[in-house]
DNA sequence: GTCTATAGTGGGATAGAC
DNA sequence: GTCTATCCCACTATAGAC
């Protein structure tokens, strides 16, 4: 806009480079110390020198620690449901190849990516006590779920379930136990073997597909 | 032990009736402060407020902050997986009235119970960030499990189900999705409605009795 | 001896000057 | 982006009330 004539020729970075990634910096920092302390427990002051800069650095990219936080909530939702849909769309949901990706994927996310889960609960206590973003949280939990209800409509198709059977409840079941099971296996590791989600997900499919509305007799 | 040779008589409570009156109501407070506003978001003055003393008379009852909180932890774990293994023990796992219980046990501990959740949420946090309690908080999870493993085992026995399912994989997978769901319906209520978790356990239960170690075919 | 009142210490969030 | 000042709050300690 203004006449800057001697327009920089990329010496290095532009200035709107420079600062966009001193944000992704301090985004990523951010992650990582307030899924290791907490919202309030994390201070600005750690998660600054974390990304290597200063905490007038932060406040002059960022208002406030809450909407750090919750630039976090709303774009950091990489939520690895949908992995699991896409894992879920190369193996038919039956079978054993299916059960091992979906094992793997488990382990990876409840052991190797130790700041996930702690992460996702915060947003989740944070929606709670805020209404006010519950819904941009209902929205990004809601993305990643299309997908797999996606996959999960059309494997219900192919094999002979019963039309009652909605892909969203089904959906919405796959992705609870999901978080459920990683949530656990942090506590307790030996109570979630690796082939448990894979062996809860076979049950599941196999018995919506033998049960329709009405269960089949008792024994 | 000391010469205090007048007798107290019980005119209204004993010291040590009243010491226990004072530290479980502190608890009660604690409980509700601690799921609403987080573990270091809570602050000593609010919650001793909140159970009608001071914060010296917190002080004098509890070592610190963190020392009413673990107590916490360790005793109050009231878990509500529990109930839902008492009404599985009285309805057959695949019915409409053991749907329908646990559906109204989901919504209960979803919508009435508002601080239920969010506080399992604080110790698991603090649990998964403090590796010295994981075992205290792991043994917590264990017992209530127990017992819901019992229903389910029996359950199992009575059903046509293969021998090589065990009932602890099956309990885990039940409390993992109860869980889940509970987290869901706080966040999007209308993604889970009430008979989702009834009818999650109708299509487990059944195709743990359908589908034998290998599924029986894919179609 | 058990609870209350209060003031002091230290650390962190935030705003404004450079 | 950095530095400095200010305010707020958790926690401690001490002295007094019942």
């Amino acid at each position: 806009m203004n006449a800057e004539s001697a327009e920089p020729a990329r010496r290095r970075l532009t200035r709107a480079e420079a600062k966009a990634r001193t944000r992704a910096l301090l985004l990523d920092a951010a992650a990582r110390v307030f899924a290791r302390k907490g919202f309030t427990g994390a201070s600005v002051e750690e998660i600054a020198e974390a990304a290597g800069f200063s905490i007038g650095a932060l406040y002059s990219n960022f208002g406030s620690k809450e909407a750090l936080f919750l630039e976090l909530l709303a774009d950091r939702q990489t939520d690895r449901i949908a992995e699991a849909a896409q894992m879920l769309e190369c193996h038919p949901s039956g079978t054993g190849e299916a059960a091992a990706e979906l094992g793997r994927l488990l382990i990876d996310v409840a052991d190797k990516d130790t700041d996930f889960a702690p992460l996702q609960a915060e947003f989740w206590l944070y929606a709670v006590r805020n209404p006010e973003v519950l819904e941009t949280m209902a929205a990004n939990l809601r993305t990643p779920r299309r997908a797999l209800q996606q996959v999960i409509s059309t494997s219900l198709a192919q094999q002979d379930a019963p039309a009652e059977v909605s892909a969203e409840a089904v959906a919405t079941v796959v992705a609870a136990l999901f978080t459920g099971l990683v949530r656990q296996r942090r506590i307790d590791p030996a109570s979630v073997p690796e082939e448990l989600f894979g062996d809860a997900l076979k049950w599941l499919f196999a018995g919506i597909n033998a049960s329709g509305a009405a269960p089949s007799g008792t024994e």
